[in-house]
RNA sequence: UGGGGCGUCGACAAGCGGUAAGUCACCAGCCUUUGGAGCUGGUAUUCCCAGGUUCGAAUCCUGGCGCCCCAGCCA
């Protein structure tokens, strides 16, 4: 069933439960038996580069069905084009589909693990006469090939005797033609309006050594003739793609249908498309490789190792992947959808902290110097088992620059001339003066008083006391004399654009402001050790991580301390307010 | 002027001839020692358009219109 715990949607409701069309093809193949109640799927990437979150959306539809229908689903890398994959991306990908929480257990397969068997089922094909060695060039090809209202036509080579092309073949493997001089292609039809029919490539000469079979091979199968046989070779059942391999099925059916082999069933369905975000594989190797990102795991990318440095949880992607559904129309999903499926997760999950990003000083002048109270903080008011820890409060303490004004908006309720605020975990303060930097403007010091009697919890006894008393505001601050140091980064989206990639180049939809680095930020005291990975919440502030690669916790105060990266922020009420 | 798909709220998406689920977003209110979270309520008289069939159509038929994909020895 549904891997998360509120997995409600699936199958809950009519008899088939189908919620998707997969489902309901699914449920009509079990009712009459078609692979005799079996379900087997498979995620088929082409290591050539990192897996986004449009893959997500494909891994858990695979892994997921698998797992709801009671089946298993294979991880294949469909490695067919050494000229462009690399082992980096295969370690990767097996990384991100792990930390996603899928499990393919014994089942790790490669598209190059059946070249053997492929060459023997095109010689099948050959000796069958339906496939045959063209030395047409890749020029001629496209112009036999015809175009979209013109038929092509047939190539000169097309009707070489079975003895020949056997031989040619034979000889294109042992490696006796240079590139690009042959190819294997398969006999349809030339004048077929679907232009993958029109003698597809089977094989094409690449002298070129692969990640898995070094050199072994000089000859190369090419996606559609490598792809079915795969699924079908390990008995997939459904064999689901995106949209634009629609127009392959016709093909894919006739390569099983003509080996006599088993044949899985290809279905289709749109592949995600995310609001600020560019999902092209190509174009993320751009962005990298012009430095417009730090790297494939910049925490402002949609990459599964960026969207996990930025502190996203694998539930959260999961969730999401579950709420977006699955159809065959081109969609664009709102990324607040995903935001959402975060802040939910989150929220229950990471603990609360204080920190103070713009400090500004703020002096307790009725409090006496020198003393230090402990308070008392619940972790996570979602959760209470996660417990409680002690922050010291002082005389002096650190609170958001951005939580005073001097003149405050009407619906303001946080520090202004006059006003009384809660400190969180706190006492009850009021703002009686603020000093100012003649020269700049800028206010330096807030100097305020406390209200002894309004410590929080302390009218325990159930009746209203003056720690009860309510002000509107409350603020998060950090003891000026206990607070520890660290870097903390704000990411944003790295596109201004809903679509960013509709213009021609997609560079100029890029966000100036994607990342703001903060210094000297002030972090209660227990924080200085967070772990790497470690996942907060900043109160009022958002969600931040650990950051994975630069953070050096508990580090000697002077050098770097830790580092952290905004996940995302909280819903923020007042900025509506303010905006309007 | 070829072929293959797809058109239901701002965004996803159910619906499969019996009179428009749900989610996100948005709006309003309640609650709150996070302007967070939570809770309650509101938001498609209508399903791309036009005809037709039917007691009854988002669902069936006919004809339009719109959008996406296909002319790599990429996947």
């Amino acid at each position: 069933m549904s891997i998360d715990s509120k997995g409600k949607t699936a199958g809950e409701s009519g008899a088939p439960g189908a919620t998707n069309f997969i489902k309901a093809i699914i449920d009509e193949d079990n009712k009459t038996g078609k692979y005799g109640g079996k379900v087997l799927t498979r995620f088929p990437p082409e290591p050539n580069g990192y897996l986004h979150i449009g893959h997500a959306k494909s891994i858990c539809l695979n892994f997921g069905l698998a797992r709801e229908y009671g089946g298993l689903c294979n991880l294949r890398f469909d490695d067919t084009n050494p000229s462009k994959e690399e082992v980096e991306y295969v370690e990767s990908i097996m990384e991100d589909v792990r930390w996603l929480g899928f499990d393919w257990q014994n089942r790790l397969f490669y598209a190059s693990d059946y070249f053997g068997k492929l060459y023997e089922y095109a010689i099948q094909l050959i000796k069958q006469g339906v496939a045959y060695v063209d030395d047409l060039t890749a020029d001629q090809i496209r112009e036999y090939r015809g175009t979209l209202t013109a038929p092509g036509k047939e190539s000169p080579f097309r009707n070489r005797s079975a003895e020949e092309n056997l031989d040619l073949f034979e000889r294109m493997k042992a490696g006796e033609f240079p590139n690009g001089a042959r190819t294997l292609r398969a006999k349809i039809d030339m004048s077929s309006p679907n232009l993958n029919m029109r003698d597809p490539v089977m094989y094409r000469i690449l002298h070129e050594s692969h990640h898995r079979t070094g050199d072994q091979w000089c000859i190369y199968p090419m996606y559609d003739w490598a792809h079915g046989q795969s699924d079908s070779i390990e008995g997939v059942t459904h064999s689901i793609c995106t949209l634009e391999f629609e127009d392959h099925r016709p093909l894919y059916d006739w390569f099983v249908d003509q080996l006599g082999i088993h044949h899985p069933q290809q279905i289709e369905f749109a592949r995600l498309n995310l609001t600020y975000t560019m999902m092209s594989k190509r174009k993320l190797l751009q962005l990298v490789q012009e430095g417009i990102v730090s790297g494939w795991d910049d925490p402002r990318m949609p990459t599964l190792s960026g969207l996990r440095r930025r502190g996203f949880t694998p539930e959260s992607i999961r969730d999401f992947s579950e709420r977006i559904g699955v159809a065959k129309r081109d969609s664009m999903v709102d990324y607040a959808l995903l935001e959402h499926c975060l802040r939910e997760d989150l929220n229950r999950r990471a603990g609360r902290v204080m920190v103070v990003l713009r400090p500004l000083k703020l002096i307790i002048d009725n409090y006496p110097e020198g003393r230090v109270e402990e308070v008392e903080a619940i972790n996570n008011p979602e959760d209470s088992g996660m417990g409680k820890r002690t922050l010291p409060f002082s005389r002096e303490l650190y609170v958001e620059r951005d939580d005073f004004r001097e003149v405050p908006h009407k619906k303001w309720f946080r520090l202004a001339p006059g006003s009384e605020v809660r400190l969180k975990h706190g006492y009850i303060i009021k703002c009686n003066d603020y000093k100012k930097n003649p020269d700049t403007g800028e206010v330096t010091e807030l100097h305020c008083t406390y209200d002894p009697g309004t410590r929080s919890g302390e009218s325990t006894d159930g009746r209203q006391g003056p720690a009860d008393r309510k002000v509107k505001g409350t603020l998060h601050w950090v003891s000026a004399a206990h607070a520890a140091e660290a870097e903390v980064r704000l990411y944003d989206q790295l596109f201004t654009k809903e679509e960013p990639d509709s213009d021609r180049d997609f560079r100029v939809n890029i966000n100036p402001r994607s990342l703001e680095i903060l210094k000297g930020c002030k972090i209660e005291p227990g924080l200085k050790d967070a772990r790497p990975g470690e996942r907060l919440q900043f109160l009022r502030h958002g969600y931040f991580c650990v950051d994975t690669r630069d953070s050096r916790p508990g580090a000697a105060t002077g050098s770097s301390g830790p580092v952290f990266n905004r996940t995302t922020s909280l819903r923020d009420t007042w900025a509506k307010i303010e905006g309007k």
